[in-house]
DNA sequence: GATGAATGAGTCTTCATTCAT
DNA sequence: GATGAATGAAGACTCATTCAT
């Protein structure tokens, strides 16, 4: 009892395990045993610390959407200029390769979604909350003269979102017409256009953790 | 090539009700049985067909692909005008609803298209060939004096087809957030700010199979 | 395989298979595994035929019942003495020595029926129609004139019924002061008394099979 | 015997716990938790104080038996009337209802005793034990001219017991037809016609703790 | 003395696949 | 051509037991 400092470390450490093997196998297909193995101990204790898979993988959806949400936020906050923050956030909304642990998680979760309300809720919040970050971040970029948007903020912000998604899939499917780099030359392109600001360019600073 | 009529037609009817099994419960989880009654038949003949379950699979997801792209071609060739087509093709782009069979099924293979080259070789070819109509349509509408590109062509399209797919991912995965309608509306908004075109809106005349 | 002529013979098999099981190892500590290899078929068969081993042993303890009543009744109604009819019934009561099968299952399925509502109500049927049984042969001997019921005839027809059970309880559980042969001879002292025929005695001549 | 006080009087309240949780899940299906947690220790305390957990139902089983045989030697031991003491004896020998601990625990654990040696013993010792109850009871009863025996005093008592045993079984096994006081007096009524003494009735005045 | 984290053997259950008919 | 009975490998889950604190 008096070590909750260790079952909650525990749990954090199979659930990280847990998240690698969803991110290789899918949450449909991984086993217990590839997560005990990834984490290095007994298939017993997976059970020791969660009552079924089905538990663990809702822990590990929960983590991987407060996780990536947390890292585009971080992205967006340590810096004040408009065209900065768009940049930075559609960097950070795009996974980074096809082998993206956090990303491949949150795509390949979408069938649970169907079936399963707590997924399904875990998965909506995610997408409007990333509206509500870009959306205040297009009305920084016009507050700042920055920014003429061509149509209503939660429009373009909805769009934004939705490409870095698109691309993000096609990317994390392993589609070699698709690599990050042209994904966020895509993006940008689209942003410049809703935004009318040419300077949305890849080639902005890019300011590693904020918030160090 | 030699296959008499009823092995294919067998062979189809098989594949069909794989597709419905597989639009319900994920690739990763249909069983064989789920596919033998959604078909109608006994549990043994799904292998008199198919040599096992992922052969079978394969074809289902091969069969989608196809099914798909001729759908939205089809939606496109009937058409002279190019603002019909665009509007047309994103239309069929998109799910009817979180039910829609093909687009569940479609995005519900990603995760397997990571192990299975084959899986992702019939995805990435998809993707091409629907950016390869966008860009058509798009050219076309400039020559029709309809359009004036903010990008390259290519650019667009990409954006097009990958709006398309997220806003599809979205809705079949039940976000409420995004309606079939909101998102032709926000692909559309897309599409007119970087054709310049204003009329691409989504009262255009839908024309219903126009192949007939 | 030679296919058992239908689904139902094949569960019967089963059935009897596990009856032998649960009468060695008890219903809590059966395995599937035992009832396979009893039946001499593979682990898997036992579950193609009962959803699990829950419904198995329902189906176990309810042919059992029906099993130790038809033959108890058998024993009885080829006789037209009541007195033969009341040694004969009081023979086959009493298990056959600490192997019976039957007798055993019986028992040892005691605990079951505390949780499952299936199971209590087959146990207390069983009684109820054993009760029944015993008070018709015993008013059958009244208007024989063989006997003089010294209490009601349901009372003697129950004590009558739970001797045979406690001597049978202490037979099965291996209890070496309790012989079969002696257990009936208690019995028949009791069945004396209550109906003041001496000529209750275990000597009475035994009627195989009746009914052949 | 070297035993330290608190090395007993753990081990004793963990009998106890077990006690309780036999008598509610048989001995086949109680889990260590189950013990544990009654007892208020944690699971790996019980293993501190027996080696295993068929050791400890073994301590259970013993000492359920002598309890259960003292109980009843108390109930006798204090009156001096044979017809009070049998009385007493056969309400003692009767659970009180479905949820008698103790008449649970030696009813369930039968099919254990099968197997194993020690339980067997305790068994028919248990049942010798109470036979030499009952005989010297009815030789008492003759000697006060009370009872006149019509069979050997060992028969009467065997049946008593057994008469016992078989309520006790229906009765912890949920038989609605068999209520403890129902049973008392059709036990009584046998007790009358074997000892020719009408005066053993449920109503001779019950003597609480005669040992105070 | 006690604990509870950790284990892994033991079981049930599922289900793709095979094959006799 | 088709079936469905039968199989057995695979995997989730339970839980007695061990052992470092």
């Amino acid at each position: 009892m008096a070590r909750p400092r260790n079952q909650t470390a525990r749990r954090a450490q199979l659930i990280a395990a847990a998240r690698q093997a969803v991110s290789v196998h899918g949450p449909a297909r991984v086993r217990v045993a590839d997560i005990a193995d990834a984490a290095g101990v007994a298939r017993g204790s997976v059970h020791y610390y969660f009552r079924d898979l089905d538990q663990l993988l809702e822990q590990v959806y929960k983590d991987a959407v407060d996780r990536f949400f947390t890292q585009r936020l971080d992205a967006v906050t340590g810096l004040r200029d408009a065209r900065d923050k768009l940049v930075a956030c559609a960097r950070r909304g795009l996974p980074t390769g096809a082998d993206d642990e956090l990303a491949r998680l949150l795509y390949w979760f979408g069938p649970e979604a169907t079936d399963n309300a707590v997924f399904a809720a875990h998965c909506q919040g995610l997408f409007d909350r990333q509206v509500a970050v870009y959306s205040g971040l297009l009305e920084v970029g016009e507050a700042q003269d920055h920014f003429v948007l061509a149509e209503p903020a939660v429009d373009i912000a909805a769009n934004l979102v939705t490409l870095e998604d698109g691309y993000g899939l096609h990317i994390v499917t392993g589609n070699r017409s698709v690599t990050p780099e042209r994904a966020l030359s895509l993006v940008l392109g689209y942003a410049r256009s809703a935004t009318g600001c040419a300077d949305l360019t890849p080639d902005r600073p890019v300011q590693e953790s904020p918030r160090a």
